[in-house]
DNA sequence: TTATTATTCAACAAATCAATTGAATAATAA
DNA sequence: TTATTATTCAATTGATTTGTTGAATAATAA
């Protein structure tokens, strides 16, 4: 025999435990973090997670019905949006939680990244001045909706697959930033090995958009018509 | 076949994703709720929660091994307490986005309390104020140990079950404000309804502690030396 | 109309999880 | 020492979840 009071507690947490059971899994943890980068299609978000049509399609519904996503038809396809600004701040949350209470992360990543470019720390403050005064290259290295969904001020886009094409238009003595998605991003791991490999003098910002945001640092993007 | 990338991708959501499964079972956020009002035993939390020893201690240790909480044993009774602050505010942030993205949580809520005390809003900028000046009684009906946890300034402590006992103290014609866990805590709606009955002017505060503490107000604490 | 492409649905096997029961362990009291 | 109490462990059941297949649906193109 169950109190009224226990069957509202059971009713509260049985929905606070719906956004808990959408971030509990790997692959659509993967999902709703590329979502924080911009809206994107359910085949785009299938190839980036590496997972069947089937199986995006299915965690994406998952995240749907945790109203932690929206989507629309948009001819030919479905497109996935966050249904909120406030998710891409709880999922960071959730990242930062984990990188203080996980000592797991960390070593991971230090297993990925050895023998990989270093880590310099890129001075973050001044960061925006030296791209404003020209003393350094800042490169937006996502694909290019991702940089047009919003960027940090002053970058470039250049989507990794077509840094080797614009290499010879990159000033050589120049220190030249790179940033991805977030220290768990590739994209910028390997822009910069490329870079290196090139000659130039290449470092990595492992902040990406969202901890710019969150640090109350400006953002720029292009505010699609809708 | 992996790319070394594709299993750095996956060994990283994985470790997001131990957060993620920790927090994905209702009866585990009622604990983890609990343990964000102050350290408690196992055998209190079972019963706060409405769970057997077993099964509480198995949620327990799932929430230990996502490194949540930490567990000491203190002679005969083994104290539960999270591992950090920021479990906390992670956990406040989970709530607030099912507050604000499920609809069916406000649903939940106006059904438990329709009937019961109505909520009528307690202007919170001025409760502090009007407390220092001994326009407000404030109650604080939590176990005694919660409060001796934290609890907002000026507050006095009566758990629910010693307030019959004090009705004859307070005050008869003044204003009184009770509060408890937060917005899903049933021990000020009761609290309230008690002290209507015997016609006290009363009016429940929907905030808790933790909510108080993260909209930067101050918090008055006994701390013990440990 | 038919063909094509993107997405979703349905059915399944393997894995995982929640809650229950009863036994095992650890600290204290008699 | 034995008894008591609080907690954890182990084994079980039933329910849920993941990822895979192949079929069904929806929008467009020929």
């Amino acid at each position: 025999m169950k109190t009224p009071s226990r069957a509202f507690k059971d009713a509260v947490y049985e929905q606070f435990a719906r956004i808990g059971k959408a971030v509990s899994s790997p692959k659509r943890l993967e999902l709703l973090d590329l979502l924080c980068q911009s809206e994107k299609t359910v085949e785009s978000l299938a190839h980036e997670a590496g997972l069947t049509l089937a199986n995006t399609s299915q965690h994406l519904q998952v995240l749907r019905s945790a109203r932690l996503v929206d989507s629309e038809r948009e001819g030919l396809y479905v497109t996935y949006r966050l249904s909120d600004p406030m998710v891409c701040e709880f999922f960071r949350s959730m990242r930062v939680l984990a990188e203080n209470r996980l000592a797991e992360l960390e070593m991971i990543k230090r297993r990925f990244l050895n023998g990989r470019e270093g880590m310099e720390p890129v001075d973050r403050e001044s960061l925006l001045q030296r791209v404003i005064e020209g003393h350094v290259t800042l490169l937006d290295v996502r694909p290019e909706g991702e940089y047009r969904a919003g960027h940090i001020p002053g970058a470039l886009s250049v989507p990794l697959r077509r840094l080797k094409e614009i290499l010879a238009d990159l000033p050589p003595e120049q220190e030249i930033v790179a940033y991805c998605r977030g220290p768990y991003c590739v994209l910028s791991v390997f822009a910069v090995e490329m870079l290196r490999k090139e000659g130039f003098n290449a470092v990595r910002l492992e902040e990406g958009v969202q901890d710019f945001r969150a640090m109350g640092l400006p953002i720029d993007s292009e505010k699609e018509a809708r």
